[in-house]
DNA sequence: TTGACATGTTACTGACCAGTAAGTACCTAT
DNA sequence: ATAGGTACTTACTGGTCAGTAACATGTCAA
């Protein structure tokens, strides 16, 4: 296998020194296991990106697998805390909540570093089911559905769980479809298409 | 990492033993790299499940990397023969080919075993844009598009170009979307949705 | 029979992998 | 000052990885 080493670009600027080791090094891992793939970033390369070494990286977490399923559950939170922000900004506004969302989504797809929703990567690239990261997974995919279901639901939108299923899996193809026929395939039309589809179903 | 070598369940019987062995060491490999992953799986686990050697694996391909590429190649091979037998069973109706493959997506999708596109695993796993296999990837996915542009243009379907990337954003979300969220997940509107989009934007 | 050729066997290289041992430096609170 | 805890360093274990060398078979055709 070609040894995917290709990326010391050493212009990735290291996670500032003074946050404590823990926080380097999840930090590290998120670049590089999101970047290039779980099983393709060893942990000896996210201890040096850390500006630490393997031995406290396994003082902080007791496996690599353990060490993956934080780093997930790191992205989760911070999915979780960019709701609430949402929901602050636009109270009793569960469109425009929606729209916010779609609005950060494809400022996503816009950065080139972008591949997609690192739940989905991770989930293909681990199919084991006993994988402690394969909870942190599941759980968070079920919670995006929902609340996106509810806001459908308190938008007024006819057929709201039909309607969040569909957001739902459009919005998987385009990051999905994203990493293998790029920025300009099928996936630029995922705002004219959520829209649409938002249009369709909307009350009044 | 969880060696996840949790499988060498010998009930997955051999291939036949009559084959030559590059197409016993092809056969191996799509069922380890399709069940498993592409980096999971070692070059020795491929030639031990093809009842042979890495030495007869080397002398067949020159590489892993160009062992993956030919493995999606013969998937795009198939894909391309289904194609080709679907457009003679239902000749002049684009529309019913397009439920033809429709149907098999969704058999394809109610075996256990299935873990969604190969390709847009092997993109998910391989970042990589100088690796062999992209090439297969992206010529697979471009060709799959436009067969399917193709197919809603004969058919006389409005914006044919739209709903194509519609169709193909969908089912690319339902596939990767199965992997983290199950078989009873958003994925099961799939044949749902497709209709109901074939539907709307249908002549007459 | 001879030779060519595909296949098989064993053993190896050098690198990488996850994870651990043992000892040392540093900081801070007492 | 001293003790405890956190972090760092170096070096290791045992295993796996992709890929190769050298040699031993089998088979089939001339």
């Amino acid at each position: 296998m070609s040894r995917a080493k290709t990326a010391p670009p050493q212009h990735s600027r290291r996670p500032a020194a003074d946050l404590p080791p823990r926080d380097r090094i999840l930090a590290a891992a998120r670049e590089l296991f999101y970047a290039r793939g779980i099983r393709a970033v060893s942990v000896d390369e996210i201890a040096a990106a850390a500006d630490t070494n393997k031995m406290t990286l396994y003082r902080h977490f007791e496996s690599k697998d353990r060490l993956v399923a934080e780093y997930l559950r790191l992205l989760a939170d911070e999915a979780d805390a960019f709701w609430e922000q949402v929901g602050r900004a636009h109270p009793r506004d569960a469109r425009k909540q929606l729209e916010t969302w779609l609005q950060h989504l494809c400022e996503g797809m816009a950065d080139p570093a972008n591949r997609g929703c690192a739940f989905a990567n991770a989930a293909v690239e681990i199919p084991e089911k006993d994988h402690p990261a394969r909870e942190v997974i599941e759980r968070h995919k079920i919670s995006q559905r929902d609340h996106i279901a509810r806001l459908c639901r308190n938008a007024g939108f006819s057929g709201p769980e039909k309607l969040a299923d569909e957001i739902f899996l459009l919005l998987e193809g385009a990051r999905v479809n994203m990493q293998s026929m790029g920025r300009e395939g099928p996936c630029h039309r995922m705002p004219e298409l959520f829209r649409m589809l938002l249009n369709s179903k909307a009350p009044d």
